[in-house]
DNA sequence: TAGTTGGGTTTTTTT
DNA sequence: AACCCAACTA
């Protein structure tokens, strides 16, 4: 990439005084013109670097242009503040958080930690999971948060509400919680940061005199507390400048406020705005294909990427019958171009809507033997042995951590058991002392007869860690904590196959902290502790030779010469509760998630669907995506070679076919030539409710007999619900597995392959009906097959 | 106390 | 399908 600024980025750059809003669509070069905005600061205007901070949202944003800063502007580069929204809270409070009334020590607790305790309070204050569900009560809880309601005033506003007011104490009740286990959690980090700086005038002061010039990425990811502490520390002088590009707003669920780029100007009338719509990363097809995708959303501020690059490679649209035949395209599809030289692994990218999705995908990469990466999943640090580990430190760290305390209490085992555990809760609870300071108080604990020896070893085991810590190196002190306490050995001892790999996911810890002190010596162990709570997984990708698979959110800010969108289905991507009525909300957001997804790729683009998939144990026949369908026809790839209708499926008409169907509409299914360059596999929408019989329909070729008109898009089609009549090889389309066929005893079948037959027996299996069927053509004879496979379709 | 089993549940995205 | 939890058994 040329490191010669247009003109709209230059002025961008130059303008450093006053509010500065800079509505940066996607590869339109936002993270060049923030790094050199920073350098013309320092070089041209004087400006101290000590007196400039910039904010991103990930760990990994913040090292790239860390990174690249570095290399402009060279001496005093690292006094610029440069770090995440949650980091740079990390920062204040360290040093101030004891005027809240926390130790300056404090843990950070994640979602997982969160919801422990919100379990123990919803027990105490009797609130079942059934009334209401302790994920609601946490994302309330969140939301108020972000919003800066404290649990008194809460309490007061929900007072005539016997579930809010429910919600109202254990909102309390949990606050109280973290409080006394001196912890935060996500949200808290900023609300407290921000609390901190509106009580203590000196702080603030300070802050603000310090951080003159103020910089923040992704600035359409805002919630309303991170805009509350941008505001703060912007001060008078409102030197601000944010980033952002509203159509690639995808965290509401986090709380994200699409006001806040959207109002900029509201909140800083003085604001200077400044777009940048020339894009420097993607083909004129796949810019088109993304402005007819963003161009459905209501609320957005009006701007068309455009590009000089040449208009490039149409995009692919493949359909399959199976999630599973969707996932071996895509890994064959990439062999076979990298095999062709066409295609650089480490240039590639296929994006999926839901974590779950990744797994068949990267079966197929491993069997295919192509090297790649997996975001996502189970982060690594909320795996069980990490966590393990991790609240041994957090125990010796802060010894009022009762929930790291009560994790590793009886791990590895030391026989201390529940009804113990209950006693010595009790006795802290009456006392209003920590879990850890009753369990010195072994001693006068009643009922404890058994476990007091066991409980005393381990109290003077986290002592004998507590005094080495102050001397050891955190590797080391993990190290003497696994030898302590026989960890791995357990672990080996007790775990089947997984044992390997847990010892290779502690292995990898320390080496991660070994990293961490080479970082920042000075960290210690609360800093370590500190790290690991806020990267996250796409923080630490190793780079290489490598495909990367990850969700469309974890995609954001990277790009690709070649990238896969897989599952593009409504009820997986838009997602189901997105395409209900009244959810417009959501569907737009969906809507940007797709924008961002198609502007990732640089020359070549690939969405694949598939007609049925298995989702949370139930089989799901869903239609093809309506983004694929905003998309216009002439952008894709449109040679068919002779493609077929094969088959026809039945789905749900009013509400893609989740596995109870009422209405039931049938469509034809082409057949795919995988693995030829051109292929084209829609779905054929030639059904109108007038043709009934197909033999067979050529795509490209025969458009009007399709049902399409000229300039239709593809995938706009009305499907009537009226029964197809088929004719020549064509079998009813795959009924659900499980459900009872629709043929009986003694019926004329016909099947794809053997066709026509007799039923001799259909007998109900353990998923499934089993079909004996004897076919009419000896070669075949009797054979027994699974109703949902066999797609028998009844006949004269 | 610990291990097993059966039943019930599951917003999708993550700092 | 996968996970978690409660109840049951050794």
């Amino acid at each position: 990439m040329s490191d010669i600024l247009n003109d709209r980025q230059r002025e961008a750059v130059e303008l450093t005084e006053g509010p500065l809003l800079i509505l940066a669509g996607a590869g339109s070069g936002k993270t060049r013109v923030l790094t050199h905005r920073i350098a013309y600061l320092i070089d041209k205007c004087g400006v101290d670097p000590w007196n400039i901070m910039a904010i991103t949202f990930t760990n990994k944003a913040a090292g790239e242009m860390r990174e690249r800063v570095d290399k402009m502007v060279g001496a005093g580069a690292e006094s610029i503040w440069i770090s995440t929204f949650h980091s740079s809270c990390v920062r204040m409070l360290r040093r101030f958080a004891d005027r809240l009334g926390y130790d300056n020590s404090f843990t950070i607790y994640d979602t997982d930690d969160t919801k422990s305790v919100m379990k123990g309070i919803m027990k105490r204050l009797q609130i079942s999971n059934e009334d209401i569900k302790e994920r609601t009560i946490l994302s309330r809880i969140s939301d108020l948060k972000n919003n800066g309601i404290w649990p008194d005033e809460f309490t007061l506003s929900s007072s005539g509400d016997f579930r809010e007011a429910r919600i109202a104490s254990a909102y309390r009740a949990y606050q109280n919680e973290l409080l006394k286990n001196n912890a935060m959690d996500f949200d808290d980090l900023l609300v407290n940061a921000v609390e901190l700086l509106k009580t203590n005038k000196d702080v603030r002061e300070s802050y603000q005199d310090r951080l003159k010039y103020i910089m923040v990425d992704e600035y359409q990811d805002t919630n309303t507390i991170q805009f509350e502490f941008i505001r703060i520390l912007a001060g008078t002088k409102h030197n601000i400048c944010v980033v952002g590009d509203d159509d690639q707003s995808i965290y509401k669920f986090r709380g994200a406020n699409i006001r806040n780029i959207l109002d900029f100007e509201l909140h800083f009338p003085e604001a200077k705005v400044i777009r940048l719509e020339q894009n420097y990363r993607s083909t004129q097809v796949i810019l088109d294909a993304a402005n007819s995708v963003i161009r459905n959303n209501s609320e957005r501020k009006e701007k068309s990427l455009w590009t000089d690059r040449a208009s490039g490679n149409a995009l692919h649209f493949m359909q399959f019958q199976t999630a599973y035949e969707e996932a071996e395209f895509i890994a064959s599809d990439i062999k076979r171009r990298n095999r062709e030289g066409k295609l650089h692994y480490d240039e590639t990218a296929v994006l999926y809507r839901t974590n779950a999705q990744a797994r068949l995908i990267e079966e197929q990469m491993v069997s295919s033997s192509i090297p790649y990466n997996v975001v996502g999943g189970v982060n690594f640090y909320a795996r069980k042995e990490i966590k393990d580990v991790l609240a041994y430190l957090k125990t010796v760290d802060n010894g009022v951590d009762d929930l790291a305390v009560k994790r590793i209490i009886n791990v590895p085992r030391r026989g201390i058991g529940g009804t113990t555990i209950s006693r010595i809760e009790e006795y802290a609870a009456e006392r209003n002392i920590s879990f850890f300071n009753a369990l010195e108080d072994i001693d006068y604990i009643e009922g404890a007869g058994r476990a007091k020896s066991k409980i005393e070893n381990f109290v003077t085991m986290i002592r004998v860690f507590r005094a080495k810590a102050e001397t050891l190196s955190v590797t080391e002190l993990i190290k003497d904590i696994l030898k302590s306490t026989d960890y791995i050995e357990k672990i080996e001892a007790d775990s089947d196959e997984q044992a390997m790999e847990k010892t290779e996911n502690v292995e990898e810890l320390i080496s991660k902290a070994a990293i961490y002190e080479e970082a920042d010596p000075e960290g210690g162990l609360s800093g370590f502790l500190a790290e690991v709570a806020l990267v996250s997984d796409i923080d630490d990708i190793e780079g290489g030779e490598r495909v990367l698979l990850t969700t469309l959110h974890g995609a954001k800010g990277l790009e690709f010469s070649n990238v896969y969108i897989a599952g593009m289905e409504d009820g997986i991507f838009p997602g189901y509760v997105s395409t209900l009525e009244g959810n417009e909300e959501d569907l737009e957001e969906e809507r940007r998630l797709a924008y961002v997804g198609i502007t990732r790729a640089k020359d070549n683009l690939t969405f694949t669907a598939a007609r049925s998939r298995m989702v949370r144990g139930e089989m799901q026949y869903n239609k093809t995506s309506r983004f694929l369908n905003e998309i216009p026809r002439e952008l894709f790839v449109e040679k068919v070679p002779s493609a077929k209708v094969y088959d026809l499926v039945e789905y749900d008409d009013d509400s893609y076919a989740r596995s109870s169907f009422k209405k039931k509409a049938y469509e034809p299914v082409v057949s795919l030539n995988a693995g030829e360059d051109t292929s084209y596999a829609g779905r054929d929408t030639s059904y109108s409710g007038k043709k009934k019989e197909y033999e067979s329909v050529v795509l490209g070729k025969s458009k009007k007999a399709a049902g399409y008109d000229k300039g239709q898009r593809y995938g706009d089609y009305k499907p009537t619900g009226v029964k197809a009549l088929v004719k020549g090889g064509i079998t009813k389309g795959i009924a659900g597995a499980g459900e009872k066929p629709d043929y009986e005893v003694g019926d004329k079948v016909r099947h794809i392959k053997f066709g026509r037959g007799t039923v001799k027996e259909i007998k109900k299996g353990t998923k499934d009906y089993e079909v004996t069927v004897t076919f009419d053509d000896e070669k075949y004879g009797n054979k027994i097959m699974m109703a949902g496979f066999a797609k028998l379709v009844k006949c004269e």
